[in-house]
DNA sequence: GACCTGCTGCGGGCTG
């Protein structure tokens, strides 16, 4: 053992004795000599199962007083399952040591929350929206309990960085950080930071960029890696591919992880259709959100405790993130995924021991798929991970957190609560002017209520705090429950087409349907053989403009890359064949833009925002296009002339977009549906928040002006 | 072309 071991207390010591372990993994070495020796923030970088948790908690159960007054250490996750694994690793560790860990979430027992509260000390493991509703329903309590805080550990931190629940996480921490005299520090875990921007998002999610120090263990693990290519005619997949996929599964435990749920669906029940014919194993299982929370466990609980059966998932990315489900032989990916972080969670599933390798298969059933799939690959082996969409002024937020406020503490005067906001961290870059703005329109539309000088909540606002729903800041739709003889298998979206509809796949079997109760949302159903995968409507996902850029740069290279066999090889072949034509030296600069006689065609290759706001632009301009964004293709059935004249003055409209956002957000309200409070804003406000998060409107003025496009004439 | 996440307080009825 090392002298990181050393430095210790001597239960935690006794604790890594009877474990046996022989050494301390890297991250555990380094950070437990940093935690103990200073009191910064850090960020545990790590691969999965590389002992992060351990990395934490070994030096702060070493360091803190746990006989002080209060809570001494939160740990916050995006998860409640992930929470109740955590409990467990966590409670054995503090065994030695007499220090109380509570489970703090909407699922965990009420009594142990009561005992907490008459007795607040120890480790509390709790989700964001529990400690919202802490300081809404338990204002006084809150104080009692965290405001002796020493540390909070924030697990699978790159989750929130970046996102709406991210900055209601930062806001409840810089609220936190209030009723502390003393200041806590933060240790961020996560296997998946970017650093392409010196880490500034992490170091930006504490609160104290110069605080924040990043530890990081860049070793990973050999990964095995085949493409193949299965090309796919109709919606359904190839049937040669699942047959491939079936003996590639049959002998092994594995994640499949298709990219959609309706597709799970078709995964898991085709693949026990085949298994059922040639008297394989028939543990095959769908899990994502749509289906039954017990189920789920159930599936959870059978990966992680059968050493021996073989069994396949097919999942969506509800096991993606850390939830112990225990070692898997391999993981495949059906088409391309949205982002080089979740191919790096997914590839992180499958060989978890030492001295395992991950075993990865990368199915495509279309050539431009491939592409993507192939220059994720190629950028995961740079080490490159997108960074976090950065969103600093979140206005729709900060109107949530202004209601909890006051409903938590009322009487504040307007000029209180604006100062508590403009100093809170998560909104410190919006302007002290926006604040009063927002404020005075909250009384104006009864959110709040001035009596005399001081805010109470107003009719409006009661109606919206006092409801279950406030706690949290994502929206979700209203589904069907899908009920067979009173167990709740799933659900699945309502849909005129749904009675005429024969039978549905649901939780990896076939269901016809029996009855629909409109009433109480619930769907009747009993056994069948047959059916169709259930539709479940989504929106496109944002993919960051660097994948594009390197699928252009795979289509200009002369790279073989060893990896593909001659099938899939053949594919890009053809495509760089397609390309050809285009005379590009500068990728950087250059796009191609084809001339058809009767359409034009503009590749742009780059992310999904800057193509919505070209979209946008084009619009304006007067052209009508249709946008493939998977390909970063337009078509628009225009002339070459009457293209290029728009074109030169396509960017015009940015210098006052406000004008237009404003304008297109009266014909498409639903535009806004991604947040949740934001129609409680100003339309202005709201206007800025979609120019924040839907467009993206500096980086599509940077690229249109860099870009010059090279044109080709259909032959 | 998407996917995911979480949740109070109160009162009534039932059990042992």
């Amino acid at each position: 053992m090392n002298n990181a071991y050393n430095l210790l207390s001597e239960p935690i010591r006794k604790y890594i004795r009877d474990k046996r372990w022989e050494q301390l993994r890297a991250i555990q070495t380094v950070a437990i000599e940093k935690i103990l020796t200073s009191d910064n923030n850090y960020i545990l970088i790590s691969r999965t199962a590389s002992g992060k948790t351990e990395a934490a908690f070994l030096p702060i159960l070493s360091k803190v007083d746990f006989y002080e007054p209060g809570v001494q250490v939160l740990y916050i996750s995006p998860l409640i399952a992930l929470i109740n694994d955590q409990f467990n690793r966590v409670e054995e560790l503090s065994k030695n040591l007499d220090i109380t860990v509570t489970k703090w979430h909407g699922e965990s027992s009420r009594a142990l929350k009561e005992h907490l509260i008459q007795n607040p000390a120890g480790i509390v493991l709790i989700t964001p929206e529990s400690i919202e509703a802490m300081f809404v329903n338990k204002a006084y309590q809150v104080r009692h309990m965290f405001s002796n805080l020493k540390y909070v550990v924030i697990d699978e931190i790159h989750s929130f960085i970046g996102t709406d629940r991210g900055k209601q996480l930062q806001s409840l921490l810089s609220r936190l950080q209030d009723i502390n005299t003393k200041s806590f520090s933060i240790i961020g875990l996560s296997a998946t930071v970017s650093e392409e921007n010196k880490f500034i998002e992490v170091k930006e999610f504490t609160g104290n960029i110069e605080k924040t120090k990043i530890l990081i263990d860049r070793s990973h693990k050999i990964i095995q890696v085949d493409f193949r290519y299965f090309e796919g005619e109709t919606e359904s997949l190839p049937l040669d591919l699942l047959k491939d996929l079936y003996v590639e599964t049959k002998d092994n435990k594995a994640l499949i992880f298709p990219n959609s749920r309706g597709r799970s669906e078709e995964v898991a029940v085709k693949l026990k259709k085949i298994a059922q014919k040639v008297n394989g194993h028939i543990n095959y299982f769908s899990h994502h959100s749509s289906i039954d929370r017990e189920v789920r466990e159930y599936i959870e609980f059978f990966a992680k405790n059968n050493a021996r059966q073989n069994f396949s998932i097919a999942c969506t990315s509800t096991l993606e993130l850390g939830i112990d489900i225990g070692t898997v032989d391999e993981v495949i990916q059906i088409d391309a995924t949205f982002s080089i972080a979740s191919l790096i969670q997914r590839i992180g599933r499958s060989g978890r021991k030492d001295d395992e390798s991950s075993n990865l298969i990368l199915y495509a059933t279309n050539s431009w798929s491939l592409l993507q799939s192939i220059a994720c690959w190629e950028l995961y082996n740079e080490g490159f991970i997108e960074p976090a969409f950065m969103n600093d002024r979140p206005y729709d937020i900060m109107l949530h957190q202004a209601l909890s406020i006051i409903k938590g503490s009322p009487g504040k005067t307007v000029k209180a609560l604006t100062k508590l906001l403009k100093e809170n961290f998560a909104f410190n870059k919006i302007d002290q002017e926006e604040i009063i703005e927002i404020i005075n329109h909250m009384i104006e539309t009864d959110l709040l209520e001035k009596l005399q000088q001081e805010l109470i909540l107003g009719l409006e606002g009661e109606k919206i705090v006092n409801s279950r729903d406030f706690y949290s800041v994502f929206t979700t739709e209203p589904y069907f429950k899908v009920i067979h003889s009173g167990n709740v298998i799933g659900e699945i979206p309502y849909s005129t087409e749904l009675s005429t509809i024969e039978n549905i796949f649901l939780a990896a079997r076939i269901w016809n349907i029996q009855y629909i109760d409109m009433k109480s949302m619930k769907i009747d159903v009993v056994p069948a053989k047959d059916g169709n995968n259930p539709v479940y409507h989504g929106v496109g996902g944002n993919i960051h403009p660097r994948i594009k850029e390197k699928m252009l740069e795979i289509l200009y290279c002369d790279l073989k890359f060893d990896y593909l066999n001659n099938i899939c090889f053949d594919q890009i072949r053809e495509m760089r064949k397609d390309f050809s034509y285009f005379n590009l030296p500068n990728l950087k600069n250059e796009r191609p833009l084809l001339i058809g006689d009767l359409h034009i065609l503009l590749y742009t290759f780059t992310g999904s925002r800057i193509n919505h706001t070209i979209k946008f632009l084009l619009d304006l301009a007067g052209i009508t296009s249709s946008l493939d964004d998977r390909k970063s293709e337009f078509y628009m059935e225009t002339s070459k002339s009457f293209f290029l004249e728009k074109w030169k003055d396509i960017t015009s409209p940015l210098t006052e977009i406000d004008k237009y956002i404003s304008k297109l957000l009266k014909s498409k309200p639903f535009l806004l549906n991604f947040s949740k409070w934001g129609e409680h804003l100003p339309e202005k406000y709201q206007v800025k928040i979609l120019k924040d998060k839907y467009f993206d409107i500096d980086n599509t003025q940077e690229f249109l002006n860099k870009i010059v496009l090279v044109e080709n004439d259909e032959k």
